[in-house]
Formats: structure tokens, sequence, C-alpha cells
DNA sequence: AAATAAAATTAGGTTTGACTAATTTTATTT
DNA sequence: AAATAAAATTAGTCAAACCTAATTTTATTT
């Protein structure tokens, strides 16, 4: 049995594919729309791609259950978000750049292929099992342990908890993360839930308490 | 006194820069043809580089004396040549890759850039001298040492040197030298020239004598 | 100096991946 | 159910970076 030639894929192509992958993670159906807004292009480049990609059999497009990736196309896209993940790893630990800072680097990175490099990346790195925001790195076979999914938000007032992942990686929000001494294994205590607006009142380590928003909330993920 | 915006230029403009880098290493003048063969492009498509480069004022286009790079189009070419060199660095003695297998991938990575990217592999591969194939990496300011120019086939029957660079970086060559267990270092003595075809009969790290082409003498930089 | 060959250039075309503007389809309000 | 709004799609355009084929310029032979 031959297995298909796969990775010869553009550049847009791949970045296509992984926003699609990333936005499958999220509920809901996948939009052209949707899709445009996450990459910043005009929906009708959109459905020109989705057409292309169609055709590759990388993904399936009804106009009811949208965009969803074929297979082999979520394969691929796994592929692409290994690469992305062990690049910001490798930028993080090995370069000393913060991780507001690495996002943007591995864009670009994680489209550079060769046979063995993401292996031997891997290997350099020690194999590591999550990325610097806390998202899960996808092993050689597309396996890759379960995101984190429970937010701060979503905790009940009292208990406490670690940050295991930021949902959201802009540098807006990992800055001031870093203002508010949080980071990946930072220990939170929920104080109180105001229930007027969600707003959380929380404390730091152990530290005095500090007010932070509901969307604030939504955007930690927890172990 | 403000600098101009450098530094967002196109995958295409970026290898144009630093081919005609190479180009200008050798000697004589760098025709529209001359950097067609050295790209895999056609000569007409080089013709419309070459007006886009000078209307960007990194190169100056003049029918008798060729292509040559402006200072700006020379101090940004150096730094594309400082980044494949540097990744080349990292994938041999960071990822464990083999000389021949490096620049293929080093000829994507150095199209990555970020203010500090090479400055902070450069620190982090503990600012190389040479790169794996013996060549120079320049300076963040653009200084280099002197690339070695003098070769093999130009020593006289003999004597003996070190192996400081190559000058070929193709496959081929790279995987007939390991082949012979030569490498950056490797001490060769020149035990006699072939006056009919300039072949050359040569010992290897002091074992038993060898013959090797003109061809390749031409390629081997030596201390 | 002609003739010929080689190199450079022009003209026109293709593909990729964007775009805008117009239209059609689908969903939401009233 | 009609009206309206939003989303999806089509049609046509554009720039980048390549190409081929034809032409012009330059260099080399005879
Ligand atoms: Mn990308
Ligand atoms: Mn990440
Ligand atoms: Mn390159
Ligand atoms: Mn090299």
């Amino acid at each position: 049995m031959y297995n298909r030639i796969v990775d010869m894929y553009t550049l847009s192509e791949e970045n296509y594919l992984k926003t699609i992958y990333r936005l499958a993670q999220a509920d809901g159906k996948i939009t052209p729309t949707a899709i445009a807004e996450s990459l910043g292009n005009n929906p009708a480049s959109v459905v020109d791609m989705i057409r292309k990609l169609s055709e590759k059999q990388l993904i399936e497009y009804d106009k009811k259950k949208g965009v969803k990736l074929t297979a082999q196309g979520l394969k691929d896209a796994v592929l692409i978000v290994r690469r992305h993940r062990l690049w910001e790893v490798f930028l993080l630990e090995k370069l000393g750049y913060h991780w507001d800072e690495i996002h943007d680097i591995a864009e670009e990175l994680e489209h550079i292929n060769n046979d063995t490099l993401a292996d031997r990346l891997d290997k350099f790195l020690g194999f590591p099992e999550y990325d610097p925001h806390g998202d899960p790195i996808p092993k050689a076979n597309g396996k890759m342990a379960k995101p984190y999914s429970v937010t701060l938000a979503a905790m009940k007032a009292g208990s406490t908890c670690e940050v295991a992942a930021v949902r959201d990686t802009s540098s807006a929000f990992l800055q001031y993360l870093a203002k508010l001494n949080i980071g990946i294994g930072t220990k939170i205590q929920l104080i109180e839930k105001i229930s007027f607006d969600n707003s959380l009142v929380i404390s730091i380590n152990g530290k005095e308490h500090t007010t932070v928003s509901q969307k604030f909330g939504d955007n930690i993920l927890i172990e």
C-alpha cells in the first residue's frame, strides 16, 4: 500500500490547515467567515482556498456542517502544530525568548520541513509534552496529551488551582500575565466571584488580592 | 539620521541577493545568465528581478560591468549569509545532521527574520567563527574572517596541509569526501601531481595513497 | 567586414493567493 | 410571510515570480 505524497504544501495551504485545525478544537461549525477572521483574510479568498483544499482531499465542505478536516488533512495539520510547538519550546528554552515573543517566529519556522527535522528537534529538546503556553505537543505519530479545558472562570469560589495553560496567546494578554506574576504553574486561589459582571477576585501565589475580568478568567486553563 | 527600513524582503529577493553576493566572491562579472544558472531560473526572469532590485537600490546594473551590490544590498546579503551559516552550525552540532544534509534546510531557515533571532542563535552556539563547510560566519556588524582561498590543487607536490573548507557543498562532493574520510581539519599530503590531467595523488591522514581529480583539488580549500 | 553564435531583452502568458464589488443564498426580525 | 440583515459566493482584478518565444544587442569566428 502506497502512502500519499504529502508535505509539499504551500505556506498558505499550511496556514489554512492549521487554522481549521484550531477552529475545530472549539465548538461550533467552521464557516468561511470564521476562517477569514482568524487569518485576517477576506471571505472570498477563503472560499477559493476551501475549493482548493477540498480538491486535494484535505478538507470537506458542506454548507450545513461547515468545514471539516479529512483524515489526511488532520494528520498533516497536526504535524504543522507539532513543528510550531516544538519551535516555541526551542525559542523559549534555548534562545531565551519571553513567552510573548515566540508565537510569531514559530509561525514561520513551522513551515520548514524535512524528513527528520521535527523529530531531531524533539529529541534535542528532551521530548517536551507541552509548549510554553501549556498546549500539548503532538508526537510524531500524531498522538498528544488531552489539552487542558477547565478555565479559571469556571472554578468555584474558595478553591485553589494551578495555571496549566493560556487560551489567548496574544502579547497583550501574556504581558499582562507577566505583570501580575502569573505563568504556567502559578498557584491561584479564587477568593470571590462578583456576581454583577463575573469579575474574579484572586490571590496569586498566596499574595494579596487582585481583581480580574471574566474574559481574563476564561483565558486561563487550570489543572 | 534615519536608517532605511530594511529586512522585509521577499524570499525571492533574498535568494537573489545571496546569489549575487556569492557570485561576487568569485572573479568575473555577474551577468544575468550567471545568476540564472546559479538559481536554476530563466534569464528572462532574472532580468525582471534585476530591474526590481535596482529600483530598490540594492544592486546596480551596468551592461559593461555587470551586476554589483550597493552598500545597502551588501549589508543585507551578508546578514542572510550570517543566518544561513549559523543555522548550518545549529543543524550539525545540535541536531546531529551530517554536513551534506544541512545546506538545503538552512536555505529555508535563513529567511526567517526577527530583530534578535540571529544574535540569540549566535550566542546559543557560542559565537562560532566558521560554518561546517569552513565558510566564515559574518558577525552582526557584517565583519567576518577572510574566507580560505588556497586550493589543494594549487599546492606544490610534497607539502602537507590541513583541510580548512570546501568550495562545493553539493551532497555528491560531501559524500565522496566522507567516503574518503576527509573532513574539516583532515591532514592531506600531496604526493604527486600527474601532469597529464593534473590528477592529484594524495595521502589522507598519513594513510595509503589515493588519486583524485583536479576538480576535486579545486574544491578543497586549505589553511 | 560579414557571418554566426551567444547573451540580453522584450512581449506576452501562467499560477498562486490575495483583493473589491456585485449578487445570491440563508438566517433573523418584524 | 415579508422585510431586512448577514453570510456565502461569483466575477473580475492585481501583484509576485516565474515561464516561453521572439527579437535585439553584443561577442566571436571566419
Ligand atoms: Mn504559519
Ligand atoms: Mn504555543
Ligand atoms: Mn534561501
Ligand atoms: Mn555552508
